[in-house]
DNA sequence: CTGAAAGCGCTAACAT
DNA sequence: ATGTTAGCGCTTTCAG
């Protein structure tokens, strides 16, 4: 370690070729004669170097460098999008900054201020602030501003901002279950989980009565069923209180997503139900959990890893002066498994 | 954006004073009057400014960047603790720069050469190859050469190397939980899930066998059952192997993660077993995973916040030059649920 | 306490 | 095809 440090100036001297030579074979920017290319390759083999990301892209005023924004990645759905945003961006030489909003304002300011100072070229925002019903209109202008050097994609809403959308087709998710359930029977379908001033909730609550209206069945308030947290808990909770109350027990529960579903199965089985035999379930994401749940979960799921890629394909487009769609849709995919029953028979 | 970015030159001039005074006021380096700081915060505040983080570590030589690399953040342990070493990390001023290697030797040399340009301070590494039993030489060799010019902590192990330890206390872990097991009138405990060669798992079966010989009970070999991963389906498999076997049925099961736990049980149902009833259960971990389950697992856990805090600091100490212990353990916790009975009454 | 100036390691014109 | 020369935006001696 007592060694000058290894540069593309101590490549070039000892090559006997000038550092822009070294450069231009470091990022094949320009074509440099065999025998010097072979010299400087020999070189950077020898001594294992690797360029300075930093003087590189402070020279280049490119950092290579996604940030990606996301709520909480010990939750499956944000950690399995995470994994393939990093897939994407790797693929195409970039490196995915991951960080953790917590679902916290102050956390959320905190990494948006980090990314920004390490000059990402782009960014990725999900869930959180983004995914609010009524955007809030300070957070807005914040984003526009930001928007306004670097790229942001975001995962959900922003009513006015200037971003990229890349969206789950929530409409066409809900169309397609409901019309799963109702063609096996089932009207008695209660949608359970979520907030209301959660845009994708609210989505969801949406089609699910115009749904129930294509087919003629009545609403029944009662039946759409709201809680605070998009948690286990939330699900266990919200179920035991349906229990609890005088209504009519629903033939088939949809839940916001796994989670949920998962807490409902839970307060179904204490309750000595049997799934899909009494109650049939279904629930939004298709997480590993839906596959781990017993019985496992009917659900509907995304294409995550196209997901990511459109995700990441929008930013890059973007930070390269190309135009991408502004709005973009993954289309959902109903996966059937044993939670749900025909009820018909 | 036709305007010069801004620097701290643009702010310099502004405020009639050098940029050398301007980077004081933002690294608090030195001390300056009270007029041009005032002067120069208002400038700051009204550029909304913020330092670029490649000219600074460009400059500095130290990018305030802590790598991680993990094997795959989809598993909620991982999740877990990456979670926690961001935070660790922020409290500290640092970045989490985090990638997943996927199992993949490829992918984690990718991730390493990309961590090495960024010039991260540290780099934490945790599954994958530093946890095999038997260390590969090659890599070994290539850690010495990072650990070289960069501090490395990993939680496993690595023989032979210059990296810092962090690790979970297995052993201690399997002896409280053998004893609950055992304590509870428990004899014929399987051990099951997990390879030989990875050395968390080497370590449960060695204290698994002695916690047996302390307490007079005689060693089954059915009863360690190895497979090839640590999922739900691994669990699954060797469980419905089980059934299938002329082995005895053991009255409790200690799975080798959450995971497989779940798999277990997935099996133990649909064989019309209950749980904790007929077979009792365990795991470790503790996961969201074990409460999420049903029966909730009891399950063996780690203060993953102290986990964090200790892998982070260890790194920051390294990097500032002090010199942290070689070898650290996390204290493990028993979480008692309701997946294990007392069988003596 | 403050300013001038020299880098940090690379890329990108501009020459040749 | 290759070398020379400026920067990129900051920190850090070194003077004063």
């Amino acid at each position: 370690m007592g060694k000058e440090r290894v540069s593309i100036y101590r490549i070039a001297k000892e090559a006997g070729v000038s550092p822009a030579t070294v450069s231009r074979v470091l990022t094949h920017s320009a074509n440099v004669s065999d025998e010097k290319r072979i010299k400087v390759e020999e070189l950077i083999q020898k001594y294992d170097f690797s360029p300075n990301a930093m003087a590189r892209g402070l020279s280049s005023t490119q950092s290579k460098i996604i940030g990606l924004l996301a709520p909480d990645i010990r939750n499956p759905f944000y950690a399995t999008l995470a994994v393939e945003c990093e897939r994407a961006a790797s693929e195409r030489g970039y490196i995915l900054l991951l960080s953790n909003s917590m679902n916290n304002m102050d956390m959320e300011e905190y990494h948006l201020q980090k990314m920004f100072e390490q000059r990402v070229d782009a960014l990725i925002l999900m869930g959180g602030k983004v995914d609010e019903f009524v955007s809030d209109e300070e957070y807005v202008e914040k984003m526009n501003q930001i928007a306004d050097s670097t790229p942001v994609v975001i995962t959900g809403k922003l009513d006015g901002s200037d971003c990229y959308q890349v969206n789950i087709d929530e409409a066409q998710a809900m169309d397609i279950l409901m019309e799963y359930l109702i063609s096996n029977g089932h009207q008695n379908i209660c949608i359970m989980g979520g907030r209301k001033n959660v845009n994708s909730t609210y989505v969801k609550r949406i089609r699910y009565r115009s749904s129930l209206r294509k087919y003629g069945i009545p609403f029944r308030p009662e039946y759409v069923v709201e809680t605070q947290g998009y948690s286990v808990e939330s699900g266990l909770e919200a179920m035991n209180e349906m229990f609890d109350s005088k209504i009519e027990l629903p033939s088939a529960i949809i839940a916001i997503n796994d989670f949920t579903a998962l807490g409902i199965v839970q307060s179904i089985r204490q309750h000595s139900y049997r799934i899909p035999e009494d109650i049939s379930v279904a629930s939004f994401d298709n997480t590993f959990i839906a596959d781990a749940c017993t019985p496992r979960l009917t659900s509907m799921g995304y294409n995550y890893d196209k997901f990511g890629d459109a995700l990441v394909e929008t930013a890059i487009a973007a930070l390269e002066g190309k135009s991408p769609l502004k709005l973009q849709f993954i289309p959902p995919e109903l996966v059937i498994r044993e939670s749900c029953r025909n009820i018909e028979q």
